[in-house]
DNA sequence: AGGGGCATGTAAAGAGTTACATGATTCT
DNA sequence: AGAATCATGTAACTCTTTACATGCCCCT
C-alpha cells in the first residue's frame, strides 16, 4: 500500500466520506504535502476495500452510477496505525527549482534575478494564503483531536514556504552584490 | 524533455562524463534535491544526443560494451537556458512524513513523541553533513561561475534541514506538554 | 437550452524503482 | 578464489498525469 492509500485512509478515519468528496480535498492537498487525481483515487478505494480496509455502502446516485459512501474499518485503522510508526526515512528529494539554480551559472545577472525573484512571489502567496488559514483554525488542540493534526500540518506549510523566502532572498543579495 | 535530462545537461555544461559516473552523481543526488538511478540515466542520455543536446565519443572500455564520454552541444546549452528561464510552478508537494502526521492523533503520546523524535535525528543527521560540505566549499563564489551555482544549492539544502528541524521542535513541544 | 456541479469509472502514456543481465580489471 | 569497481544496457512493475467517457440535476 502507498501513501496515497494511507492518505485516504487518513481522511476516512475523520469521516466517511464518497470518492468524489475525497477527491476534491486531494486535488487540492491534503496535509499540504500531497495531491491525487480522482483518476488515481477510484482505484484506490477499490484496491482498500479488496482488503479490507474501507467498506461502501451505494446510495441511488445522480448519473449512470451509484455514489458510494466509504467507511474506514477496524482494520483499516489498525493498518494506519501501523504504517504511521514504521521506520521513518527521509525522502521529499525531488524539487525542480533547485535542480534549475545548479545551472543558474549559465544565466546573465538581470535574468537569474528575474527568475528567483519570480520564485519567491509564488512562495510569498502562498505563505499568505496559509496564514489566512491559520487564523481562521487558530490555537492548536489536544494532540488527541484530528484538529491537532491539521494545525501541525499547516504548521510544516507555513514553515516551508518561510524556509524557501529565506532561501530566495539569500540568493538575490548574492546575485544583486557589486556587478 | 523532463527534470531529469536537465539534470543531466546541468550536469554535462559543467565537464564531459560518462553515463556511469552520471549515475554515481545522481543516485546521492545532484543539488541535493534530485535523484536517479543509472537505469533512468541510460535511456534519458540516449534520447538527448537523438535530440543533438548531448554528443557521445566511444572508448574501448571493460566488460561487453564501449565506454562513452558525453558533452553537451551549443544546443543543449542553449535548451538548457531556455528550460531555466520558463515560468516557474510551485510543486513539490509530496512529503510522506507530513501525511503520516495527518494522522498522528491515533497515536498514543509515547508513540507519537518517538516517530517525531525520529525524524528530527534524520535531519539533524543530513544538516551535519551538509554543514561538514559547507565548511569544504567555502563563501559562494561569483554567480557566473558554477561553484556559486553549487553552493547555491547546498545552502537550500541546509535552509531545508533547518527548517525541518524546527518544524519537529514546534511538535515536540506540544506532544510533551501537559500530559 | 446550455453550463456547471455531482458522481463514477477506464485508457494511455510518462516518470521512477527494482530486478535481471553481462563481463573485464583490480584489490584482498 | 572471490569481492568490489568499472561500465552499459533491458524488463517489469508501480505511481502519476492527462485524456476519454457517461449522464443526472440544478440554476440561469
Amino acid at each position: 500500500m502507498s501513501v496515497l492509500h494511507h492518505a485516504l485512509l487518513g481522511l476516512l478515519a475523520r469521516e466517511p466520506r464518497t470518492g468524489y468528496q475525497l477527491s476534491k480535498v486531494m486535488v487540492r492537498q491534503v496535509a499540504y504535502f500531497w495531491s491525487a487525481n480522482h483518476s488515481q483515487i477510484y482505484p484506490a478505494l477499490h484496491r482498500l476495500e479488496t482488503a479490507g480496509q474501507i467498506s461502501s455502502t451505494a446510495y441511488d446516485g445522480p448519473g449512470p452510477r451509484d455514489t458510494k459512501v466509504f467507511t474506514i474499518t477496524a482494520a483499516g485503522r489498525d493498518a494506519l496505525r501501523a504504517w504511521l510508526v514504521r521506520p521513518t526515512e527521509i525522502g521529499a528529494d525531488r524539487d525542480e527549482f533547485v535542480v534549475r539554480v545548479f545551472s543558474l551559472w549559465l544565466l546573465d545577472r538581470t535574468d537569474a534575478v528575474h527568475l528567483v525573484e519570480e520564485h519567491r512571489a509564488l512562495h510569498a502567496a502562498r505563505l499568505a494564503t496559509y496564514r489566512s488559514i491559520r487564523s481562521e483554525l487558530g490555537e492548536p488542540a489536544d494532540p488527541g483531536d484530528p484538529q491537532f493534526a491539521q494545525r501541525a500540518t499547516l504548521e510544516a506549510g507555513l514553515s516551508y514556504q518561510q524556509h524557501r523566502i529565506s532561501w530566495c532572498d539569500w540568493l538575490l543579495e548574492r546575485l544583486r552584490a557589486q556587478e
